[in-house]
DNA sequence: CTGAAAGCGCTTACAG
DNA sequence: CTGAAAGCGCTTACAG
């Protein structure tokens, strides 16, 4: 029922092998003959099978992708970006979460052994380097994206980091604030140590080395960043500004400044880092370190694209820049005024976020 | 390089069939012939390839899903949803979006006629539903996620939109709401009529009509949910509830009435619709629908899988409830007594969400 | 209980 | 410029 090359050669009168040439633009054809070809195969409404020319070409046009777990925002992003550019290179992607731990890996690696996929994009779910780190050598062509732990041993995309950490630092001192305090994420990730270290070191090369009580360990939660201001506040420490290392802790450092009867930014001027879309929603909307999700999702797949294609696979990180986003948190707005005919304060434009 | 059934038949000694059958557990075979191949499996580390068992079988094993984009904070729950039960079934999910319209449309249909996949999730991208339906015709079982123009040609699973804006009704009744302002979604989708139409009729029943004034349509933003709380105050119409049809909306209501110096709740209860993160984090945190959205993954990824294990596609939408969360914009949080030796308030525990 | 052979739908040397 | 044949790695009647 199904139409096949076969189908196809036969009502053009030719063979499968020409058939297979005029699909695939391979060797010298006649140009009437591949004409006929090409009207039957319109004619037929004939696409090769996805699994035939997998099996005899060896290679599936597919492509993995390995992440922790979506309900992640920012790895929705990265995802967006990778799938866009796989499917515009015709290939697809096979998407791989370890939201079951253990069993999840079990399966993925069950998937990798039957040579389900050409190659594979990897935000490293946590202990899992490891294994992944064996793939190249069984003839899986691995890109990393955002090497959390800093290991240099494949192909990647990461973000600076460092960079960002050192933007946060100079804004703050550009507006003059020398007691930041510091909610950092889990220090077992390296995006966390290159936060807290390009923050730090900028600090003390403009002559305010950090005092030990002004950098507290987080973990990435609202609430984290809400304690650690309540806490510092309760114990009579002063810090003018507040970096936190995600913006859902900045958030929580907003609310608790804000609760303790302090203004924001006035008395405190609070940075985070991602620029999710939460951000553009705290009151006042937060200042915050973009991360280029989407850039870094897209770099990865155009890298793994390529290779398929013949480039080699790059032996340096393909470094994506992150960008300071200055909002409410740091600066105070100028109130807009309002047009004729306004009589509510001006709403400042936020980009559609649908249901 | 690369081991195949044919290496493993040799090295046991039987033939390609008999370690067909071993793998397949099809056949009688003699235990002891049956121990010596899967001990040469073992041996070798043989996983059969996908591709080869693909051609030979007909089936990829493979499930395509389709959705919009991934940007949007639900999906990817959904998503997630879906990809834990596909791959406990041994399956892998083919993750398409529509983020580049047409085009992406183009290659997703490439693959469908390429056979890439056995079956197809989809929560339904604005405007392909003609070419979605002609699918089933062609031999790709469907599974619809969330119908949102409310068309039963599908097998699908659905929540209670219904139902939920019932609930909202009947709460804000509960704590003495009579005069509700209700910020929509677009009109367009089905489940903005029902969550609007659910609400009324059970304002109505319970001697509340709601006059026209009081339904304002909006777009899903955050803006929408101030700005129609911006202009009924300065149209001086007066309400003392909000039921918004997602969060984020629901979040600009709260900002606008508190903004305005009115209280949430005490002037104007908030419920929204949804229950993403965000609702958690909004001040006071939101009483809203909460939707299940990674059960309704998990649902419609189950009845494919049962499906090509024999399971007819069930033809009423399988039909998942909405549970109403009720949080500090409805209902003021009983202040909890400090424990000893704290002094700031207690902050109400939260779910971790990593960055 | 086991195997030889054909077939799944393509591609690719090889020959002409 | 074109085609017959082998092969990709499996499964599945069919025969014994």
């Amino acid at each position: 029922m199904r139409i096949t090359i076969a189908d196809v050669a036969a009502r053009a009168g030719v063979s499968k092998t020409t058939v297979s040439r005029v699909l695939n633009g391979r060797g010298e054809l006649d140009d009437d003959t591949a004409a006929r070809v090409r009207a039957v195969i319109e004619e037929l409404g004939y696409v090769p099978s996805a699994r035939g020319v997998g099996l005899a070409r060896g290679r599936t046009r597919i492509v993995g992708m390995l992440v922790p777990s979506l309900i992640w925002p920012w790895i929705g992003e990265v995802v967006q970006g990778a799938v866009d550019v796989v499917e515009s290179g015709g290939y697809g992607l096979l998407l791989f979460t370890c939201n079951r731990g253990a069993q999840s890996m079990r399966q993925f690696a069950a998937q990798v052994s039957a040579k389900s996929f050409d190659g594979l994009l990897v935000i490293e779910p946590e202990g899992t380097l490891d294994y992944i780190t064996q793939l190249p050598g069984r003839g899986l062509p691995v890109v990393l994206i955002d090497d959390r732990g800093s290991r240099r041993v494949f192909p990647s995309v990461a973000t600076t980091n460092l960079a960002g950490g050192a933007a946060a630092a100079g804004h703050l001192l550009g507006i003059g604030r020398t007691r930041p305090l510091v909610v950092t994420g889990s220090r077992r990730f390296g995006c966390t140590r290159d936060r807290l270290a390009g923050f730090v070191e900028t600090y003390a090369a403009n002559g305010h080395p950090l005092p030990p009580e002004l950098v507290v360990e987080g973990d990435f939660t609202l609430e984290c960043g809400s304690r650690a201001v309540q806490r510092l506040l309760e114990g009579g420490v002063h810090f003018d500004a507040v970096f936190a290392h995600n913006d859902l802790s900045a958030g929580g450092a907003i609310r608790a400044v804000r609760e303790a009867g302090r203004s924001v930014p006035g008395d405190v001027a609070v940075v985070g880092f991602d620029d999710v879309p939460y951000a553009q929603h705290t009151d006042p909307p937060l200042t915050t370190v973009h991360q280029p999700m989407r850039e870094m999702g897209e770099a990865a797949a155009r890298m793994l694209i390529d290779h398929f294609a013949g480039t080699p696979l790059p032996e340096t990180p393909q470094v994506l820049p992150t960008t300071l986003i200055v909002r409410g948190s740091t600066v105070p707005t100028t109130p807009v005024p309002n047009p004729p005919g306004q009589t509510g304060p001006a709403v400042p434009a936020t980009p559609a976020v649908p249901v």
